[in-house]
DNA sequence: ATCTAAGCGAGACGGTACGTCAAGTCTTGTT
DNA sequence: AACAAGACTTGACGTACCGTCTCGCTTAGAT
């Protein structure tokens, strides 16, 4: 027995997903509705709810929709520290561009657990992935005596994450890099 | 020209205070109403748009209304790995203890930089102001080469706390503290 | 261009309507609410206001929604005084019927020139239209000397209406047929 | 024993009648509220609860306070047309004058019996005495063959200045001026 | 000449209802 | 069967007034 009937509109689908990152920019999150996504998208609610479970939903899948982070490089164990510092510039970079949309986010995970775990899944653990691949594998994940392990690592940068999205908490400079750069080198270090 | 008319009744703040603290540890911040404190507190809703400005501003008291965080004790620079270790873990207990009202205010911070001041001017500050205190005061509050300045190091453990509130991300056990011995200890080797 | 959407519920209509009735007649248009309408109509808030504009509107349509007086028989000039005699029973009748509606509406029409409007269309203009029927039609409208126009006595009739509706001012005995009869007897006299 | 403390202070019963006045005058009784009576009286709201039941009262004690009708001057009969005419004039004259006010007070009179019994007592039974008066007295009550009482006639009267105060409704025309006298004249004739 | 009880302006109180906004569901007709 | 449009019930919003209850402060007869 096959499917009868329309297939999904996937113009709809990308309307809805526009119209909530441009209505999350321009207001914030909170002033969000669905009755203005739905009109801004020439959509109907019913589709919403057909496809979305929530106002959060559409959100995370606006932000974590696509590829999110890079992919970490083989390089050789000399550049380590260049190679790791570069990739959570981008990291970082990624962050700043969508500010307004993963504030909404962030914001919304602090209150849904669901959302909670898409971010650790589309955000901590690649980051914890790549400090691991860095640290020298699996292997040396358990913590060195007196330093940091990569998980705790991991934590350290998600929550200068979760700090540098707060508004007015987090400044926008490029201290966390810096931050970043004391602590990697820290990883490797004897 | 004195002040005229009924004083402000403290049953009436008391009340609304408390039945917050209970309908956001039921039920979590989202579904809290005004409405239902009202309702709760046996208080008129005029009061309660009397006296606060928002459901946020009500979270606000609730959470940072009295004294916060205790006041760093002056030591002997022998001890202060262990008095900064004794009153970090003195924070995190006063975090945990309340960590259903911190969740949602933090949720709220991220929209709401009213908040967002508010959090940090009873957290992040005093965090800031202990771990100036136990670098050796205001001199020393440029960063030592190759090392974590105070306030970079206040920004990590912030973030730490924002870490460890958010649902699923942060677990609840003592990783944070290992965490925050390994990094003060950055803060006075040279 | 066609008309999209859900149509207009009837009867979301008629339980507004019902219900109204039912609440007037029980406690006085003074104690009906929109809120109790709604809840007693099993019916939203946002639905009443989006169909009538005010609390008046309602008991208008409630009143004065339907056929609200009879029809004047042509008849014989004979039996001109019978027949009117009647027909002003009947509206006396409509007028006992719906006294508690009616008193509610009057009341509202004292400060609300629209409800003013609309009570002048469906009771006084009929009155009018009838008398001056009864007169010999247009061209005997008139005033004959030393007598009252339809127009007058139209005026008087609604007079002597609005004073039977106040509470308490005016007795709902026979006297107004009787004083109908006497003012009636005065239009073809000579 | 007699009365201690302060009495009744006459200056703020003045100003809240006055305070009334004004704002039935601008704004409708129906916007009229006992709080914008107390700002602009620059009277306390417990002051007013003291010495009022009601916005009904205190509108009835401003419009019906003083004096309200002139008295009927004892007149030879040949004159009683004329006298007659002239005292309906001054009535109407009263009612014109007052008319925002006397158009609270009918509103209120169909939602409140007490409202309703002080405009008998105080515009309707003296129209009533006064007709007696010139129909010759007490023992002329019972309605001549054919013709009105002065109770039905009262009826009238008092049902056309209902009329005229109705907004919309009533012209403020001369025309009901002219009624009286058309009525006036059955009185007497035979 | 005090004392003291009531009246006073001001304004906060617990409530009720307001009119609006948005949520999530249901209905209608079109594609 | 999925769609755009839009009416539906529900429930919370923030505001306006209600009628009551403190507050200190007059004020004036009784002591």
């Amino acid at each position: 027995m096959e499917k009868l009937g329309r297939k999904r509109s996937e113009k709809s689908r990308d309307a809805v997903l526009q119209a909530t990152r441009e209505l999350v920019t321009e207001s914030g999150f909170t002033h969000v509705t669905i009755e203005k996504i739905a009109a801004r998208a020439h959509v109907g609610k019913p589709t919403i709810y057909r496809w979305w479970q929530s106002k959060n939903a559409i959100l995370a899948e606006c932000v974590l929709g696509g590829e999110v982070l890079p992919a970490v490089d083989e390089t050789s164990a000399s550049e380590i520290h260049t190679s790791a510092s570069e990739w959570f510039r981008a990291v970082l970079g990624y962050v700043d561009e969508n500010a307004a949309l993963l504030r909404g986010l962030v914001a919304a995970a602090y209150e849904d657990p669901e959302i909670a775990a898409q971010l650790r899944a589309h955000l901590g653990d690649p980051i914890e992935a790549a400090l691991i691949e860095w640290a020298g594998g699996a292997g040396r994940e358990t913590p060195l005596a007196g330093e940091l392990s990569p998980h705790a690592l991991a934590q350290l940068l998600f929550g200068a994450i979760l700090y540098r999205l707060a508004p007015t908490l987090g400044a926008t400079d490029a201290s966390d890099v810096e931050m970043f750069d004391v602590l990697i080198a820290r990883l490797h270090t004897q």
